[in-house]
RNA sequence: GCCCGGAUGGCGGAAUUGGUAGACGCGCCAGACUCAAAAUCUGGUAUUCGCAAGGAUGUGCAGGUUCGAUUCCUGUUCCGGGCACCA
C-alpha cells in the first residue's frame, strides 16, 4: 500500500467533521488549557504560507496538550473590520460586508485543508452585529467609568457625580488631559449647567472625547491613515497632506500606565517584548521647571529628567506647535519662525524624529535661568514634539548628543559643567561625573545632585518633581465606514450613551464611502443617521480584537459578552501565539480592556495572556526586473553593473511574480503574457541567453507578487508534509524568507514511517514481538526529546527527532507494535492525518486524538559506565572511563586546567569533583 | 533618528545551562538496484595543506572576560520588525 496522502487527508477531515471531533465543552473533569492564535484580518489576497506558521505551532501544542489529558480550548475567528475592505469598496464598488465574507470563506477553505483542530462552533467575526454588540457594550462600560486614583482602579462614574455634588473634586482632581485642569467645590458643581457638568465628566471618563491631529488631505477630502501617507503626500494621487485638528474619541490608557507596567512582571512574555512595552509606556522621573521669558510675562515650562544639569543649559528648544511660540517670537525672527512652523506642519512625527539634518529657528526670545539669571536663547525645532512632557526642553549640549549637534550646527557656545568628562568633541550623558561651573552644585556627583535641585526648585516654587509617561491616550475613533458605530447620541454638544438594551447599534448601509463634511466619517452622509444625532465616527480596528479571546469562551451568549462562570473556568489564555508586530498595539490594548473589565467585576483576571509565543514573520523573496527608463527594454540583473546602466535613475525596478521565476531566471514567455499582456512588447538584454532577476527579502504581500499559497503545497505534498515542513524550516520565533526547497525531505520521512507499518505489495508488516534493548532505547530517547522539544516550542528540532527515530528504526528493521505505536501517537500533533490512518491500520478503533502520550522510562536509555571525553584547556583531548555510580551526575565532558592535569598525571589524588549544573568543571586536588 | 531582534557550510538550520561547532534536512558527488527511468537504499560532503595519517583555519567584523566563547561583555557593519490611523 502506498502513502496516498490525498485520500487519507480527505477521509479523516470528513470523519472528524462528522464526529465533531474538535468540539470543546465548557465543563470537564480534565484540567483546562487555552491555546489562542492571533486571529487574521481576512485580506483579499488570501492566506499565504506565513499565516499558518503560528497556526501550525499552536495546533501542535493544542493537540499535544490534549494527548497529555487537558481539556483544550483552541478557537479561530476573523478580525473583520478595517481599512483595506473599505479601500477595496471605494475602488471596486463592492460593499465591505460582501468582500469580507468572500475573503473569510476563502480563508476558511484554505485553513480547512491544513487540518487544524479548531472548534469552529466558537468562530467569531468582529464585523457581525452579535459580536460588535458586545464591543459597543464594553465601550459603554469604558464611557461610564473613571479611574479612581485612590483605589487604583476603574469605577462607575456615577459615584463620582455623587461625590462632586457633596464635596467637589478635591479628592479626585482632573487627570492629565489635553484640556486645562480645573478644581471646583460642591457648590460650584451644583451651580454648573448640564453641559458644564458633562464637559467636566468627559475629563474623567475612560472613553472620552477630545481633539487630536489627523492626516488631512484636502484634495481627497479625507483623513488618511499613516500607511496612506508616503513622504508627506497621499499614496493615492500624491496630494499634499497636512495636520488637522478633529474631534476624536480616546481611551484613557495613561491612567493604567503603572498597572500595565506592573502586570508585565506577572506574565510570560519575552524580555524583549516586555522591554518594548515598557519603553512604549516610557515612565520617567524628572521635573517640570519654569523659566521666565526676558522682557515678557510669559513663562516657559520644560520637562527634564536631568535637573542636575541646570547650569549647563545653553539654549531652550520648544516644539514649533507649542502655543508659547506665537507669544514670544519677536522682531526680525517672526518671518523665519512662521516659515519654519509651516514647514513642520507638513511633516509627520516619524519624519521629524528620523530627520538627520539638523533644523531649527531662533525665536528672538530669551529665557532666564532662575539660579544665575543667565539669558538663554529660545529656539524651535522639529525634534521636540508637542505631545511629550511640556513640549519644551532645556538643552544641555555637553551632556546630550542631540543638543550637542544642535549647538554645533547653529554655533551656540557650549558650557562645560562636567570638567574632564566632556572632551569637546562629543556629548557625555553620564550621571557619574562631578559637577563644575554649577554654583551651589559644584563638587556633587550628578546622580546625587538631581535630588538637591529638585528640592531647591520646589522650595523656590519654580518647579515640581514629575513622573512622566511617553505613552499618550489611545486615539479610538476613525473617520471611516467599516468599523463599529459608537453607541453615542449627541444632544446640544453633549455625548449621551445609548441605552444598553438598544444594542447593537447596527452599521447602516451607505451608498458612498466618501467622507462627510469637514472630514467626518461616511456615516455623516446618511440623513437617517444624522437625524438621530448619532456619532458619525466609527471605532478603530483594534476595538474588536481587544477582547475577542473572551468571546470564544461563550460565543453564543445573548445575555452577556461572556458568562462569568465560563470565564472563571477558562480563565487566562495559557498560550498566545502571534507576531511581534503587535508588540505595542493590540497586546497593550487588550491588556487595558482586560484590566478595566476586571476592575468592574466582569471577569476574574486582569492579564489576558499568561504566555506569549512570538512567531517570526515569513518573508517573501521578491524578484525584480529592470527596465531602462522610458523604453521597453529590460536589462538582466548582472549587466546593470556595467557602465552604461550604472546610474540607478536610468532604470525602473519592477516587481515580477515569483511564480514566473525559476530561482533567479525569468520565464520570458510567461512574463510577456503576464497582466493581460502588459509587457507583451518587452525586449530583453540577456546574459548567456537568460534573463536574471534581482532579489530582495520583503514582507509577503500581494502587491509585491511574492506570495506563496499554501494550497499549492498541500495539493502537491499533503497537509501533513506541509505542516511538518513549516515547522522544520526553523525556530517558530525566527523570521525567514520562504523557500520551498527541502519539503521533499519531510515528505520522504513520512513515506519512510509509512513503510515501517505498511509495505508496498505486502500490506501490514507490524508484529507483536517484544522489542529489544536497542529498539527500546530509540523509542524512549525519542519520547524524552519530543516532549522536551514540544514543551519549549522547539518544533523544528522535534521534527528532526522524528526523522532520526524513523531512520534508526528503519536500520534496525523494527516493525514492532510496542515501538511503532507510541511513535505514531507522538506524531499526531504534527501530522494528524497520517497518524490517524496508521493508528487505525495497526488495529485501534478508538481515536488517536485522545490517545495518551507515551510515558518516558529512563531505565532504557541510561548506561552503567561511560567513557568520558576530557578536555584540557580546550585543546588536548583524551578519554577517561568512569562508572556512573562514581560520578552520579549527567556528565558530558570533563574539563580540567593544565595545572590540574599536571597534578593528576603526577599521581596526586583527586579529592573532590566539582559539578556545576550537571557538568564537572573542576577538580580539587 | 529612537526601541526590539537577527547574522553559523553551497542552502534551511542544530548545539536546551559557557564545555567535542556543523545534528537533521536540502543540494551536490560516487555507488547499488534497473534495459532505462522513477522510487528506494549505501557511502561521502565546512575551508585549507596533505596520497594518507594528520595539521592549520573557522560561527558578520574588531576587541575583552575565561582553562575553555556560536553562547557572556564593549564597540561596529549589514538585515528584519515596531514607532501611536495597516492589521
Amino acid at each position: 500500500m502506498e502513502y496516498n496522502f490525498k485520500e487519507i487527508e480527505q477521509k479523516w477531515q470528513l470523519f472528524w467533521k462528522e464526529n465533531n471531533a474538535y468540539q470543546v465543552s465548557n465543563k470537564s473533569s480534565k484540567p483546562k488549557f487555552y491555546v489562542l492564535d492571533m486571529f487574521p484580518y481576512p485580506s483579499g489576497a488570501g492566506l499565504h504560507v506565513g499565516h499558518p506558521l503560528g497556526y501550525i505551532a499552536s495546533d501542535i501544542y493544542s493537540r499535544y496538550k490534549r494527548l497529555k489529558g487537558f481539556n483544550v480550548l483552541h478557537p479561530m475567528g476573523y478580525d473583520a473590520f478595517g481599512l483595506p475592505a473599505e479601500q477595496y469598496a471605494i475602488e471596486h464598488g463592492v460593499h465591505p460586508a460582501v468582500s469580507t465574507i468572500q475573503n473569510i470563506n476563502n480563508f476558511r477553505s484554505q485553513l480547512d485543508k491544513i487540518g487544524f483542530s479548531y472548534d469552529w462552533d466558537r468562530e467569531v467575526k468582529t464585523c457581525e452585529p452579535n459580536y460588535y454588540k458586545w464591543t459597543q457594550w464594553i465601550f459603554l462600560q469604558l464611557f461610564k467609568s473613571f479611574y479612581n486614583r485612590q483605589t487604583q482602579k476603574a469605577e462607575s462614574i456615577d459615584s463620582l457625580v455623587g461625590l462632586f455634588g457633596s464635596e467637589g473634586n478635591l479628592q479626585h482632581p482632573v487627570p492629565n488631559t489635553q484640556f486645562a485642569p480645573a478644581t471646583f467645590s460642591a457648590s460650584d458643581w451644583n451651580g454648573f449647567s448640564e453641559k458644564q457638568q458633562q464637559d467636566i465628566l468627559m475629563e474623567y471618563r475612560l472613553a472620552f472625547c477630545g481633539y487630536g491631529e489627523v492626516n488631512w488631505c484636502e484634495a481627497l477630502g479625507t483623513v488618511l491613515a499613516n500607511d496612506e501617507v508616503v513622504n508627506g503626500v497621499s499614496e493615492r494621487g500624491g496630494y499634499p497632506v497636512v495636520k488637522k485638528k478633529l474631534r476624536q474619541w480616546y481611551l484613557r490608557i495613561t491612567e493604567y500606565a503603572d498597572r500595565l507596567l506592573e502586570g508585565l512582571n506577572r506574565i510570560e512574555f519575552s524580555e524583549s517584548m516586555k522591554e518594548m512595552q515598557a519603553n512604549w509606556i516610557g515612565k520617567s522621573y524628572g521635573a517640570n521647571m519654569k523659566f521666565k521669558i526676558a522682557g515678557s510675562n510669559e513663562i516657559l515650562e520644560v520637562y527634564t529628567t536631568r535637573p542636575d544639569t541646570i547650569f549647563g543649559v545653553d539654549f531652550m528648544v520648544v516644539a514649533p506647535e507649542n502655543e508659547i511660540v506665537e507669544k514670544i517670537k519677536t522682531g526680525e525672527h517672526i518671518a523665519a519662525v512662521n516659515e519654519y512652523v509651516a514647514y513642520v506642519k507638513s511633516r509627520s512625527e516619524r519624519e521629524r524624529q528620523a530627520e538627520k539634518k539638523i533644523s531649527g529657528c531662533f525665536t528672538g526670545a530669551y529665557a532666564i535661568n532662575p539660579f544665575n539669571g543667565r539669558e538663554i536663547p529660545v529656539w524651535i525645532s522639529e525634534y521636540v514634539l508637542a505631545g511629550y512632557g511640556t513640549g519644551a526642553i532645556m538643552a544641555v549640549p555637553c551632556g546630550d548628543e542631540r543638543d550637542f549637534k544642535f549647538a554645533n550646527h547653529f554655533g551656540i557656545p557650549i558650557t562645560n559643567i562636567i570638567g574632564d568628562a566632556f572632551n569637546g568633541t562629543e556629548a557625555n550623558a553620564t550621571k557619574d561625573a562631578v559637577l563644575n561651573n554649577s554654583d551651589f552644585l559644584n563638587g556633587l556627583v550628578m546622580r546625587d545632585a538631581i535630588a538637591v535641585v529638585n528640592e531647591k526648585i520646589e522650595e523656590l516654587g519654580i518647579g515640581k518633581k514629575k513622573v512622566n509617561y511617553k505613552m499618550r491616550d489611545a486615539a479610538f475613533s476613525r473617520q471611516r465606514y467599516w468599523g463599529e458605530p459608537f453607541p453615542i447620541i449627541w444632544k446640544d454638544g453633549i455625548a449621551y450613551p445609548l441605552d444598553e438594551s438598544k444594542l447593537p447599534l447596527e452599521l447602516p448601509v451607505v451608498e458612498s464611502y466618501s467622507p462627510g463634511p469637514e472630514g467626518e466619517g461616511p456615516l455623516a452622509n446618511i440623513p437617517e443617521w444624522t437625524s438621530r444625532q448619532l456619532e458619525t465616527n466609527t471605532m478603530p480596528g483594534y476595538a474588536g480584537s481587544s477582547w475577542y479571546f473572551l468571546r470564544y469562551m461563550d460565543p453564543h451568549n445573548n445575555e452577556t459578552f461572556c458568562d462569568r462562570t465560563v470565564s472563571d473556568y477558562w480563565n487566562q489564555v495559557d498560550l498566545y501565539v502571534g507576531g511581534t508586530e503587535h508588540a505595542v498595539g493590540h497586546l497593550l490594548y487588550s491588556r487595558l480592556w482586560t484590566k478595566v473589565l476586571f476592575d468592574l467585576g466582569h471577569i476574574g483576571f486582569d492579564e489576558p495572556f499568561k504566555k506569549l509565543l512570538n512567531q517570526g514573520m515569513i518573508q517573501g523573496s521578491s524578484r525584480f526586473v529592470y527596465r531602462i527608463n522610458g523604453t521597453n527594454q529590460f536589462v538582466s540583473k548582472t549587466l546593470i553593473t556595467q557602465e552604461e546602466f550604472y546610474h540607478d535613475n536610468q532604470l525602473d525596478k519592477l516587481h515580477v511574480d515569483v511564480s514566473m521565476v525559476d530561482g533567479f531566471e525569468l520565464d520570458i514567455n510567461a512574463f510577456k503574457k503576464w497582466r493581460n499582456g502588459e509587457y507583451a512588447q518587452a525586449e530583453f538584454i540577456l546574459e548567456d541567453g537568460k534573463y536574471i532577476c534581482g532579489a530582495e527579502v520583503e514582507k509577503m504581500s500581494k502587491s509585491k507578487f511574492n506570495t506563496v499559497n499554501p494550497n499549492e503545497l498541500v495539493e502537491k505534498y499533503g497537509a501533513d508534509t506541509f505542516r511538518m515542513y513549516e515547522m522544520f524550516l526553523g525556530p517558530v520565533e525566527q523570521s525567514k524568507p520562504w523557500d520551498t526547497k527541502g519539503i521533499e525531505g519531510v515528505h520522504r520521512f513520512l513515506k519512510k514511517l509509512w513503510r515501517l507499518i505498511l509495505e508496498d505489495g505486502k500490506g501490514l508488516v507490524i508484529n507483536n514481538d517484544a522489542p529489544n534493548a536497542a529498539e527500546l532505547k530509540v523509542l524512549h530517547k525519542t519520547i524524552k526529546k519530543i516532549e522536551e522539544d514540544t514543551e519549549r516550542y522547539s518544533f523544528n528540532t522535534a521534527v528532526s527527532t522524528f526523522m532520526i527515530a524513523v531512520n534508526e528504526l528503519s536500520d534496525l528493521k523494527c516493525h514492532k507494535r510496542q515501538v511503532i505505536e507510541p511513535l505514531v501517537i507522538m506524531l499526531t500533533p504534527f501530522a494528524p492525518h497520517i497518524a490517524a490512518e496508521l493508528y487505525h491500520a495497526i488495529g485501534n478503533n478508538e481515536s488517536v486524538l485522545d490517545a495518551p502520550f507515551p510515558i518516558f522510562d529512563a531505565s532504557y536509555v541510561t548506561e552503567s559506565t561511560k567513557e568520558y571525553p576530557v578536555s584540557i584547556n580546550g585543546r588536548l583531548r583524551t578519554t577517561m572511563n568512569v562508572s556512573l555510580d562514581a560520578i552520579q551526575a549527567d556528565v558530558e565532558l570533563m574539563v580540567m586546567s593544565n595545572e590540574l592535569v599536571q597534578k593528576w598525571m603526577e599521581g596526586k589524588p583527586m579529592k573532590k569533583f566539582i559539578f556545576v549544573k550537571g557538568k564537572m568543571i573542576n577538580v580539587v586536588v
